[in-house]
RNA sequence: UGGGCCGUCGCCAAGCGGUAAGGCAGCAGGUUUUGAUCCUGCCAUACCUAGGUUCGAAUCCUAGCGGCCCAGCCA
């Protein structure tokens, strides 16, 4: 059995944490945290992150926490909120204790902005959205001071109220810090902490209609947590600075460490919330939970496993270092795993009919074929061999090129766990096309391989009428191009319109009517394959193709 | 001289002053009733560049070069 070689991965968030606790740091103590916005569904990206927060706890015998980063009700649902905690609970992990909100702490969050105005610290600003723009300066130019950040503490107090009780309009009015607009930081020039959103909060209600900025929000809510890691991607690096000046203004019960990593690039994919909400949203595919989506919900209606997905990200690592993994590599991650533990069973995609002519009509063999090649544990299963079959179309060839290791008219080729067979003559309908073979069996190959020939090719097969008609949707990478999302270029310009290729009438070998969607199977010879629930309806069976078998023929 | 971060094989990534791990991909063989799996071998005199320190540098210093991120009342 193979096993990706991951050699124990010492990434430098771990060397941190180890260096903590030797040197006694949080009474040593791990806590983590996994804070998605509840805006859209999860994608691969976000499993990277994670499996990090996770297991780090795991690791040292920490905690976790799910906390849902909900300050922005307008983009938010709690169809997002299920499905997230979904995908968490199926990539195998438990969180600490009930699911967190932000929103939570709503209460607390506005106790410590009153505390600030109080601390001369905070002040309504009641310039436009513009004019604060205008006033925060360039990347280049420092900013300058708003007129309103010389208020009085009690003219700031009554303001911030007249924000909360609804008194003001949504856009006259934000609470600001006051830190420094010369600072070359430009997170550090008064950013805003609260803003008013007449909106209906799908936690709190209508009780709030001012709600706190993620910068303010979320270092709050780690400290009241007692996160003592607070682990996020590179673009929050230049937040820092203000994640640790609203601590250092707050009495809270800690100060946790943030530290940022790299977030996961993957070639021929997009992972961005907000252009796979658009994918769904224009119906470029058909939801969030598309077998060709890169969201775990789409992943696993492709038949991805939790396991591989781990895999995957153990393999990648966690750096500072910002490149784009190779999808080749979760691909790789997913045909390992699948390999080990995907039953083995036959299905045709394109058949074509078969004759055994030494095979007597109405006769009936059951064979008994392994599940899986090396692990008997996998059990067996029959299928019956019968006068009439049918191979795949793709599997003869009248005038094959000089590798080919299957059926030609003369030639003899293995059926899978049955018998060699030879061509001896070609159908051809009005228009040339190949509709039927008659061929004869060696009765005496089953199980042992002819005596003074070698037989070249194995190829797969079903009984024509013990098989099962299903459909077969063929997923392919959604996108044809190395990096759709880069530069000016325009994703949807590089979709793959090949990337879902639906084969209505394959036949599937009996055994397979029973199929659940909780296992991948390998249909041999063509990929792993997982039977799609949503669409398995009334008696109709559908498989999706989860991954190819990789194919070297032809590349040596 | 706006700030922050990053630069080790085609890709990911170890390395933390003692003389370049590993994985993916690729190549060459072997086994095989899946052109799969599995097994074997090959694959960076070289660590963005140039100087310097040192007996010794991918690791330390200096100066360059290249890439990514930041001007939401998004997260």
């Amino acid at each position: 059995m193979s096993k990706p070689d991951v050699t124990p991965p010492s990434h430098f968030i771990r060397q941190i944490i180890r260096k903590d606790l030797d040197a006694g740091k949080n009474s040593g103590r791990v806590a983590t945290r996994f804070p998605p916005e509840p805006n859209g569904y999860l994608h691969v990206g976000h499993a990277k992150s994670i499996c990090l927060n996770f297991t780090l706890a795991q690791e040292f015998g920490g905690t976790c926490n799910l906390r849902f980063d909900d300050t922005n009700p307008e983009k938010e649902s709690q169809e997002y909120i299920d499905a997230i905690q979904r995908d968490v609970k199926w990539l195998g992990f438990d969180w600490n204790g009930a699911v967190r909100y932000a929103s939570d702490y709503f209460d607390a969050l506005y106790n410590y902005a009153v505390d600030l105005i109080k601390q001369d610290k905070a002040y309504v600003d009641e310039l436009t959205a513009d004019q604060i723009r205008e006033y925060r300066g360039t990347l280049k130019e420092p900013g300058k001071d708003s007129p309103f950040r010389c208020r009085s503490v009690e003219e700031n107090l009554a303001r911030f109220e007249d924000m909360r009780s609804g008194k003001l309009e949504e856009g006259k009015a934000v609470l600001r810090v006051k830190i420094d607009m010369a600072s070359p930081n430009i997170n550090m020039r008064d950013p805003v902490i609260y803003r008013i959103k007449k909106a209906h909060h799908h936690q709190t209600g209508d009780k709030w209609c001012i709600y706190p900025m993620y910068d303010y929000t979320h270092c709050i809510s780690d400290a009241l947590e007692e996160i003592t890691h607070s682990i996020c991607t590179l673009e929050f690096e230049d937040h820092r600075p203000l994640y640790d000046w609203v601590l250092d203004q707050l009495d809270v019960p800690c100060h946790p460490q943030q530290i940022e990593f790299a977030r996961l690039n993957l070639n021929y994919t997009v992972t961005s919330k907000r252009k796979l909400k658009l994918l769904v949203d224009e119906k470029y595919v058909t939801g969030w939970d598309d077998p060709r989506m890169p969201t775990i919900a789409g992943m696993r209606r492709r038949g991805f496993t939790p396991e591989s997905i781990r895999t995957f990200c153990e393999m990648i690592g966690v750096t500072k270092s910002d490149g784009v993994v190779d999808v080749g590599m979760l691909e790789f991650a997913l045909r390992d795993d699948l390999d080990k533990r995907a039953p083995r069973a036959m299905c045709v995609l394109n058949p074509l009919k078969v004759t055994i002519t030494n095979w007597e009509a109405g006769k009936q063999q059951m064979l008994t074929i392994p599940s899986h090649p090396k692990d008997e544990s996998l059990g067996v299963r029959e299928i019956p061999f019968t006068r009439e079959l049918y191979i795949d179309q793709t599997d003869f060839m009248e005038n094959p090129p000089k590798d080919f290791k299957r059926l030609v008219p003369g030639e003899e080729v293995r059926l899978r766990g049955a018998y060699v067979i030879r061509c001896d003559e070609v159908i051809k309908d009005a228009n040339g096309n190949v509709i039927e073979l008659k061929c004869s069996h060696d009765e005496n190959t089953l199980g042992k391989n002819p005596e003074g020939r070698k037989v070249k090719g194995v190829i797969h097969w079903v009984p024509a009428q013990e098989s099962v008609p299903v459909q077969v949707r063929l997923y392919d990478r959604l996108f044809n191009n190395e990096s759709p999302d880069s530069g000016d270029k325009n994703f949807l310009d590089f979709i793959n319109p090949n990337a879902l290729v639906v084969v209505d009438n394959a036949r599937a070998e009996p055994s397979l009517a029973k199929a659940t969607s909780t296992i991948a199977f390998q249909f041999e010879r063509e990929g792993y394959f997982v039977k799609d629930d949503a669409d398995s309806t009334g008696g109709k069976l559908v498989f999706n193709r989860t991954i190819t078998l990789r194919d070297t023929w032809g590349k040596g």
